[in-house]
Formats: C-alpha cells, sequence, structure tokens
DNA sequence: GCTTGATCCGGTAACGTTACCGGGTGTGTG
DNA sequence: CACACACCCGGTAACGTTACCGGATCAAGC
C-alpha cells in the first residue's frame, strides 16, 4: 500500500517488459528478436536472447491473441452428407464447432461439399474455392490423382492446407490428421482372430461406386490381409466389391455370397456402410459376427440391437475440429503445427458406445 | 485510409463497446450487466440485456483472461506412484501439463500424494493441504469414509473440490470427471462374451491390500456379473481376492486357483494389476485370455507379448489434465463447468496401442 | 438549507503483445 | 560541408475486458 515506490523496481515485470527492464533496451526490441524481425543489431539481439532462455519466456498467447486480431478466411473442402451414409455429418460438426469457437477472434469459414461419388462435383467446387483465394484449407481428399492434382494448384498459389481423413503422400501439406488406415485393418483382424474357429471363413466387403479410387478401403484390406498372414492363420478369406450402393443390390449382392459359401462367420465391412449389410444379416437364421467402421446413427442402432459387434471408429468429428484449429493457430499466431496427427483407433460396442466422443 | 472521419461511426466497433454504443451507456455499465453486479437501475439492466441478446454477443475469452490476471493456488491430491504399478505417473503427467499450460497465468499447482494403500499418509497429507489453504483441490479418493470426510471439511472451508477416477456420490463437488465404472465391467464381461465356449470358466481376479475401502473394483466387479446375469449367461464365475500385492503372494494365490479349476479360460483383472498376472499366466502351459484394466508401460509388454490379450482404459492422463483445467476455467474466469464428465472407455489391442492418445 | 447517504453510472488504468511511426546516429556521396 | 540514406532502436496506440475510483442525482433527516 505504501512503500510503492520501492514496490515499483521489487515487483517482477512479467514477460516481454522484464525481458526489456534486464537487457535494458524497449519492448519493441524485445518483440522484434523474438519475431526475427529485420533491423537489429547481433549484438544487442544475442543479449536479449540470452535473457530470454534464462528467463524460460512464454509468450502470453492470450495477449497474442488479442494483439492480432487480423482477419482471415479458411476454406473446407469435403465430402457431402450422401443419403446413404451420414458419416461426413460428424466431421460437418467438427468444423462447425471450430468455426464458432474461432469466429470471434477474426476468423471465418466457408465450406465446400462435393459428391463422393463424382468426380465432376470435386472438380467444379474445387475450382470454386480456388477463385475464393482463402487463406488456408482443410481438405478431406477422396479421389487420389485430382485431389494430387488440386493440392499442387493450392502450392502454387500458396494457400497452405491440412489434410484430413486420408493422406496423401509425398505431397507436402502443412499437416495430416487422421487415421492410420492399414493399422485400423490390423486392428479389425486381429479382434476376428479371436472370434473364429478353424472352418469358418471370413468375408470382407466393400461398398463403393468408385472402388478405384478409394484407396483408404484398400488400405485397410491390406492391414486386415497382412494381419493374417503374418500370424499364419489360414482361414479362409472371401471378398466381394459392390459397386451399386442401394440397398437392393448390396442385399442381392450379400445373398449371392451367403449361399455359395454357408460357413461364413464374420463379415467384416471396410466402410460405415456396415448398416446396409447389417440388414441383410438380421434376417439371416443364423448369428453372424458382423464388424465395419464408423460411429454414425443407422450403425449404432444395430450395435444397440447386437445385430453389429463391434465398430472401429477414428473421431471424424474431433479431425476436422483439430483440422480447423491447426489452421487457424498457424495463421493467427504461427504457432508450430505438427505435422502428423493419427487419431487412436477405436473399438466401439453395445457396453462403451454411450461414453464415446467423437 | 482518407475517410477515417467517417469510417469511425461505421466500422463495427467490437464487443463490449459495441454494446455499450448501442445502448447508450458506458462500457463500465454494460461489463456490470454481464456479471450481473449490483448497482444498476432494472431498466437500464434490461435494455442492455436486449441487445446482448440481439447481438448474440460472446465475450473475448483471450481479453478476458487477459484482464483477469489474477494470482490463485490449485492443490491436488492424488496417490503416488507405487512400487507395483505406475498407474498414478499418467495423471501426474497430466496434472503438470495443465500446471505448465496454466502457470504463465498467474496459477500455481501444488502437488500432495498420499500412499494408496495406508489410511495414515492419507490423512496426513490431507490436513496438510488444508493447512495451505488452496483456492481450489483436485482430489482422488480411494478410502470412502475419509474421503467423504475430507470434501465435507473442504466444503465448510469454501475450497472448490473437483474429483477424478472415482466419485463421491451424495457429495456436492464442483465436478467430477472419470470413468463409468460400471459400464466398464460390463464392457469387459461383453467382450468375453465373444471368447467363452460353454464349459469354460471365468477368473476375476482383486488385488488390493485396502480391499474394503476400494470402491472401484467392487464396482467393476457388479458391472460385470450384472452383464452376465442380465444376459442368462451360465459360465461359472469364480473369484479370487489377494490382498497382499508381492509377486510371490499373487502367484501363490493364482496358482492355486489353476490347479483347483482346470477348466479357466479367461482371466479378469479389476485393476492395474494385471501385470503380474501376466507373469505367472506367460508361464502357463495353455493360453488363456488375460484382460485388465489401464495403459502403463508393464501392461504394454504384456500387451505387445500377446499375453495380455485386453485393456481397458479411461485416460488418466487426461482426466487430470481436465481436473485442473477445469478449477482454473472456474476460479479465473468463473466458467461454468459440466457437473459430470464420464470419461471413454477404450479398448487396447496389441494392434491399437501405440495411436492411443492418454 | 445543509448534510448525509444511497443509488446509479462514466472514466480509465491495466493485463501482455503487436506493429506502426518516427527519431537518432553513422557512413557515404555530391 | 551539406545532404541522403542506411541502420538501429524507442515510443506508443490498439486489441477487449475487468475493476477501481469517483461524480452526479435525489430523497431523507437534522
Amino acid at each position: 500500500m505504501k512503500s510503492s515506490n520501492n514496490a515499483k523496481k521489487e515487483q517482477q515485470l512479467s514477460g516481454i517488459k522484464e525481458i526489456a527492464r534486464r537487457a535494458n533496451v524497449s519492448i519493441a526490441t524485445v518483440d522484434r528478436v523474438i519475431h526475427d524481425r529485420p533491423g537489429l543489431a547481433p549484438s544487442t539481439k544475442e543479449k536479449v536472447l540470452k535473457i530470454i532462455k534464462e528467463l524460460n519466456y512464454q509468450p502470453n498467447i492470450h495477449a497474442r491473441r488479442l494483439s492480432l486480431a487480423k482477419q482471415f478466411r479458411i476454406a473446407t473442402l469435403i465430402p457431402v452428407r450422401s443419403k446413404e451414409t451420414s458419416f461426413w455429418e460428424g466431421p460437418l460438426k467438427g468444423i462447425e464447432m471450430a468455426s464458432a469457437e474461432i469466429s470471434q477472434y477474426g476468423a471465418t469459414v466457408e465450406k465446400f461439399f462435393y459428391d463422393q461419388e463424382s468426380v465432376a462435383s470435386f472438380q467444379q467446387q474445387a475450382n470454386l474455392l480456388l477463385k475464393s483465394k482463402p487463406d488456408g484449407l482443410l481438405f478431406a481428399p477422396a479421389f487420389m490423382d485430382e485431389s494430387v492434382l488440386f493440392v499442387q494448384k493450392c502450392q502454387k498459389l500458396g494457400i497452405p492446407y491440412v489434410l484430413m481423413d486420408s493422406d496423401l503422400p509425398g505431397e507436402n501439406s502443412l499437416a495430416y490428421i487422421g487415421p492410420n488406415q492399414n493399422a485400423s485393418g490390423s486392428l479389425a483382424a486381429h479382434l476376428i482372430s479371436y472370434l473364429v474357429e478353424k472352418d469358418d471363413s471370413i468375408l470382407i466387403v466393400n461398398i463403393s461406386k468408385e472402388l478405384d479410387d478409394q484407396h483408404h478401403l484398400l488400405k485397410k484390406e491390406e492391414g486386415f490381409r497382412n494381419y493374417f498372414r503374418t500370424h499364419r492363420w489360414d482361414n479362409q478369406i472371401l471378398k466381394i466389391n459392390i459397386s451399386k450402393t442401394d440397398p437392393k443390390s448390396i442385399e442381392k449382392g450379400l445373398a449371392g455370397m451367403f449361399k455359395d459359401h454357408p460357413n461364413i462367420r464374420v463379415v467384416f465391412v471396410t466402410n460405415s456402410r456396415v448398416s446396409n449389410v447389417a440388414a441383410f444379416v438380421e434376417k439371416l437364421d443364423r448369428k453372424v459376427i458382423l464388424m465395419g467402421y464408423d460411429f454414425v446413427n443407422e450403425n449404432i442402432e444395430y450395435i444397440e440391437k447386437g445385430v453389429i459387434d463391434f465398430l472401429i471408429c477414428q473421431k471424424p468429428l474431433e479431425q476436422a475440429y483439430k483440422g480447423v484449429m491447426t489452421l487457424y493457430q498457424h495463421l493467427a499466431i504461427s504457432f508450430p503445427v505438427k505435422k502428423v496427427t493419427f487419431m487412436p483407433i477405436d473399438i466401439i460396442t453395445r457396453e462403451n458406445y454411450s461414453f464415446y466422443n467423437y
């Protein structure tokens, strides 16, 4: 209260000011060395750096963000929620959560959607997006070749981009946030290895219109087969590709398969369309173990009923949320970002689904 | 550039200032209504509230935290890492992460530890903690009765406390962050139901010195048994309580059990001591399926070897981290907090453990 | 009529950081 | 010798919010 004169000297200034005081320079100079801005004598730069090290200075992120009230625009490009599966609702929610959080700090998020079954729609939306010249991009690729071309364009335009859900190896994105698909296939195989007897067959089901381009399905299958190979399991592994995604076609394909192979005991569906398979399996007169991907409402219904036994899930909402946030941190406060973030591989059953955080 | 006079009027002020301008009051007044401080005419309060609603005003959290540079002290009280299990390393790391994050904003974290096997050490540390008069407390209870007494003291002293890992039902904590133990027991049972044949027996293993007080073990067991009961499974369920926690005693207890019951096929250990059981099971001449709790190094080694088949895990690090952060948000910016946060129930296997985020 | 106190409200410093503006010093050029 | 132009650095407004200080108004009590 009284000795305010003395106190002024004694009290620890914090942050940049304390550094400035100790180095006998102005805070502007300290700021210059922190951000490596030009126009500094090497000697003073060194002096300040030394003190920064000594104090183990950590910038106050709140002050920084408050000061940097710059405006920028982030664009997102993901598949649209399709009639057949609601998977992309999750990422969309993640984008919207992140958007709400950062919109008050001067960032805006523009969302673009493409049809996962149509290359043309992808190209159209990609071009639209590029025309809007965003400052950053979150991108969930589906079509390999076209996606590579697209991100190369982004790079030329100097637009940093973050990939989610599926990586484009070889390209240099700002970051990748998503699953390790190979490992998730192996996990499925591992689980199944507990569940099969000697003579049981296993059926792999791929459901997608553009199979060649759905790279991630193949990777999962590869991880799956790889597990059985390396563990010298010799169960029969069957496979069916269903390229027409309406319920009837799916049912037809499966019916044929089950007629020809009566000892199918486990069915592994490589994407979120597993609910369609569940609808078929439910009507069967014997129990088969059913496994598939993704925490979407259609699937959860069958988890509750016990028709689907396991779902493998990769936090789709969180992926997108983290993607936008990564972009924001990069643009807003030039935070160093993690190059690759593999999402955990979660196993969902009837007993734990209600505690799952997407 | 030029028309700065006009611009001043046109440009959207943001936040509190814009509200003040529209309501024709000062920003101080707006602040008063936002924080429901006394000394306001009802009419002006209403007027301002209306505009806040209209603008859907969200306070800028960075500005708020910057402004509130108040100092406070958070205390934590958790079991010390024991010789037998490194489980509590996880929460400790979580506390330290949170501590590092908030220490730059004027919060300090003081850590207290007690011996999970000794009521006396708990009481001693609890008293020490109370003497330091912290502003908030993160508490992982073990001994039911003593813990209840302790939190009641906290309440009298006006110290808000957050519970983690294990709840104290009936007491009014600021929040609970942890698992739903009952459900995790059911999940274990569900997994096991896939793995057993008709005549297989299941062995439940409780390892703890103070069994009566280890409420959570009992809850898990209850959830486990409940699953089998409601699903009318009629496998034999055996159980052994081991109250001496050294490796030899554990081995001895198990050996007796396995001699008497040759058809034990699945072993379910209700806590992180499963690695001790693994050491025994490994030497057996036949494969049993082993299941237990917690992502700790000892257990992961056996996961890698394939001796432990499944671990159930509840993000111990994140629990503690969230606990400290909840306290911080409550104290620093009087943020509304979630009363109960159930952690997801994660299933760890050899295939996915490397992607697990604690 | 003057004081007292209550009620309501405005002004403003401060939180730590950023980035712009401009001032001082020195070296080279005409 | 004056002038220009680097080069180096300090001063300071601003970001949105909080909380303290004190001013204005009005009614009640002497």
